[in-house]
DNA sequence: TCTATCTAGTAGACAGTATCAACCATATAA
DNA sequence: TTATATGGTTGATACTGTCTACTAGATAGA
């Protein structure tokens, strides 16, 4: 009989680390909403990174990721590269002032990690790391694997 | 050094998670979405429920749960009763229909939560909960300690 | 008692997040 | 060449979260 205390567990989580970071990011005069920034994040961590590879990575609708992109386009955060291997496509990279703000975002995050994890052991915060891809790997196979029957 | 990481790792389960659980009420033509869910639970375990208890508990805005628990009482899930000690306040109980659409829902939960955990041992289930536990408890009482702060 | 203040719940407005379907331009396979 | 698939955009819509203002009733103090 597995717990069902999981369930409220992980909203609680979820909803406990948002809090914090937007507090965080609030502080930095930041005006992102996360999603925005967990965008910005994946253009800036990898090199020819397209809407594409983004939404895929982030597991997002590609509608989404397009919108917050232009919204980053349009403060200036990112800009987008003819992608020379397909014209439909665009490489993303930041610009100066992305990449800024990215590193006080990247400072913000390790603040908000630090605040959750004083407590807790590294071997701890290993396993859980290691526990969330385990259940986030079974149930993405699950979904996909459910999706098209009746 | 903290592993940035984590923040990841909790959207990712969460989405997954969430994911899973839309499916399995999906096929049990269950139309309510997951936050209803969570407060028809919410009515369901406590006895004396009140929309304020119910905020509380799931920490979220009363305005919220206010709408959320109107939706409930429009699809005769719960029903409010008259609170003796309070005249602005009613309790919460959930009808028969209430309690049997409960029923199911508690079926999928444990579905999901058993399709998410089928490759850990019940050692590492238990320390993920203590440490997600932990880590919401931190997060909160930074996020209180800091609101108020300029 | 009268009054000030507090609390439970409601309603409006809006921002943020997620999803779906239609569509265009380009790429690719048959 | 034609059919099909893919990268990206747009519109529509539902779900989630937050803030503010408000009403009715509770409660404490003068």
């Amino acid at each position: 009989m597995p717990d069902k205390s999981l369930s409220e567990a992980v909203h609680r989580l979820m909803h406990a680390y948002t809090h914090l970071l937007r507090e965080g990011i609030r502080k930095q005069q930041i005006e992102l909403p996360v999603t925005h920034i967990r965008v910005l994040k994946g253009v800036c961590r990898n090199r020819k990174a397209t809407a594409q590879s983004i939404a895929k990575r982030m597991q997002r609708d590609k509608a989404q990721i397009t919108r917050a992109l232009n919204d980053l386009i349009e403060a200036s955060l990112i800009v987008k590269a003819d992608n020379p291997l397909d014209r439909r496509s665009q490489f993303l990279k930041p610009t100066p002032k992305g990449r800024k703000v990215m590193a006080r975002i990247d400072a913000v995050e390790e603040w908000a990690v630090e605040q959750m994890t004083t407590k807790l052991g590294s071997d701890e915060l290993t396993l859980f790391l290691r526990v969330s891809q385990t259940m986030a790997d079974s149930a993405e196979q699950i979904a996909n694997a459910e999706e098209g029957e009746s």
